[in-house]
DNA sequence: CCCTAAGCGAGACGGTACGTCAGGTCTTCGG
DNA sequence: CCGAAGACCTGACGTACCGTCTCGCTTAGGG
């Protein structure tokens, strides 16, 4: 984030913020129109008619720059209430690929964890901007599907998150996978069929101490 | 791969054989030293004691390089039966996450499919030499337990072939969310929670059609 | 010349002109070192301390360069009262050998030349860089003779031009086809010998038109 | 000269004298197409139908390759018998300017000298291939001169051939520089007017030490 | 109402790596 | 042993971006 701390900066002309959505929104178009290596700063300063210096000021560099500019795409995902778990899951991961469709997603999630890998402050600032504010995607799905009566409440929080966090990387990893790895669509048969067996062992895995209780 | 068609090259000086091994090696050195982002041509030529056009009279540039040079590596999963459907699927999980530990597999993989979004030859490129090679291990998997008599043996080869393909995103997708885009460990208590997951759904997954056969 | 028109350049940061004159000076040194054909852009912007990018900024490539350091050398040349239009022109012919002694005008002079062959603007940047200048000493020589009556007004402008360019010509293409060609020294002896020549000649030459007169 | 010197070579396969003449002729055809600096031993070997190796089991380089294959046209100049000294002169002056305008003799000619500040075998080369091979002009112009009692004869050797010299480096100097560096043409007008003037010298700087005798 | 501190555009700066090209050497095969 | 083919190492090329650094010019707030 470009916080503008305001117990930091007092005095001297503020700075604009038209710049920064411009900038962000330039982001965007270049990642759309040369993907993530052929993106340069140069260009994006061009595109949002901004100097170099404008961008600097504000981002450390291109990884921290794209990680704002797509963060805001994530936070499209919405779950409307479908009226089933079965229902919610399908429509969430239909929805999570068509975000990826759009190649300004496509190309910079996987660029900037690509990125992650050697650099732990950008793995917090993914992290943090991306990935957990998606967890309430899942959260809010079971809350609802708890209401409906079509999964049991889990008294133990440390395990109520244990495997709030296994569904989610199940969903999000199998997506991902399935489109930017096998590189095959996800339809809504796969969805369907995704669905079905994320659902089945839902039904078990929440059962795993069942017994003991 | 750096295929030496034996129709096309037939006069001149032969290839040298030991440059590409030398070249490859020094290629996972240098990602590991220094990371995907960093890697240069030069400096995998000065490794591998080369220069640098031979690198590029053998491959187009760093991705190509690179997916070859690392592809060798995920050769190394292997599937010994472990006595149930359950610990095999355990074990691979493990082994899986054994080899994206490693920082040669973690960086690259992911930069090589962030690239992948760009490049349709080099997205071919990544599912023959490293994707489509491991699905081995989901086809052997469900192979041992149909002999063992874990799972019906499925009559339909697409169906059997389409819930291969889920079977495979899923694990594969899993794991390499849960450690590159959550950044946490997988670790056996995880991979038994996934496990078991998995397995239960499989077990309503592959019967999908069942009552209506 | 880099000439800094300051007409079009108005805004950002301002060339260096500490950097021009570096870069100059490294080239006459690199010459000297290396000869022509050797020198390099790069050897050429270590030595000044300089980014390559900054050479290329300023020149189009190494013959512009070094046409321009070169350039001021010629400046050198002088021709200061001797006495006799004699003594003047044995003067200059031995200055401009002493010049082209010097590593670096010599080989850089027929380097420059021999390029100039292919390339119109750099035939011009060199007529109007080094050979046009120096015609002011055959002016000037010619000047002073004549205050001395030892030379008739040529009362022709364009005849008077004419003669000029000869003289130009035969001077200079005398000493440095006898330097650079023949490979043999210009010494007193044949500075004498050949300015013997040039004025007998130059008696005869003047009074072409003078029996229609 | 890529002397075949026949003690030496006694076995094996006997080197192939149409290359020589093919590589020879594609160096000229390759000047002129892309000049001294662009020239390179590959395309030389290319257009030659020979591999480089040939090339390099013959010359040392680029610059002893262009001299050979240059010096032959030198050779073509000649001096018929017009009639008078002065006709004698102005027909060689044309000649010679008539060579210069082709463009690889013209390219290579100052190229080769350049190079040759630096490497004094090369210096040789060129001294022994092309200049001094000319300098029988000079010789042939001043006998049938002496025949025609145009010129007296000198009866000190060393003085003759001082001057013979002297005039060689006057014509080939003073045409070179017109039209390589001052850039002017030699036309009839200029070299009538370059004849008389080198007469005329020529008659008091041959008397140079009459009045002593 | 100015003063001052920061932001701003422009663009030059020292660098690093790029991917290409030519030079000159070597290694293979066939003649 | 020669010659073609072509792979090899070396080193320079000219370009593209990097991230930093001047410049001269806004553009606020605080005195």
């Amino acid at each position: 984030m470009s916080s503008t701390d305001p117990q930091t900066a007092r005095t001297g002309r503020p700075r604009s913020t038209a710049a920064d959505a411009a900038i962000l929104e330039a982001t965007r178009a270049s990642l759309v129109d040369l993907g993530w290596s052929k993106l340069t700063m140069g260009d994006v300063a061009a595109r949002a008619g901004v100097a170099k210096t404008t961008l600097y000021r504000r981002w450390a560099g291109k990884n921290e720059l794209v990680v704002d500019a797509v963060a805001v795409l994530f936070d499209e995902l919405e779950l409307p209430d479908r009226g089933s778990l079965a229902a919610d899951v399908q429509g969430v991961v239909l929805q999570f690929a068509a975000l990826l469709e759009r190649p300004e997603t496509r190309t910079a999630l996987m660029a900037v964890v690509a990125e992650s890998t050697r650099d732990d402050s950008l793995r917090v600032r993914i992290r943090d901007s991306i990935v957990d504010r998606q967890k309430r995607l899942v959260l809010e799905g079971r809350q609802r599907a708890q209401r409906r009566g079509e999964l049991p409440v889990e008294p133990d929080a440390v395990v109520a998150d244990r495997t709030a966090d296994l569904i989610f990387d199940v969903i999000a990893g199998a997506v991902v996978h399935r489109m930017l790895v096998s590189a095959e669509p996800v339809d809504t048969d796969w969805a369907r069929q995704f669905t079905l067996l994320l659902l089945s062992g839902l039904g078990a895995g929440t059962m795993e101490r069942r017994p003991g209780s």
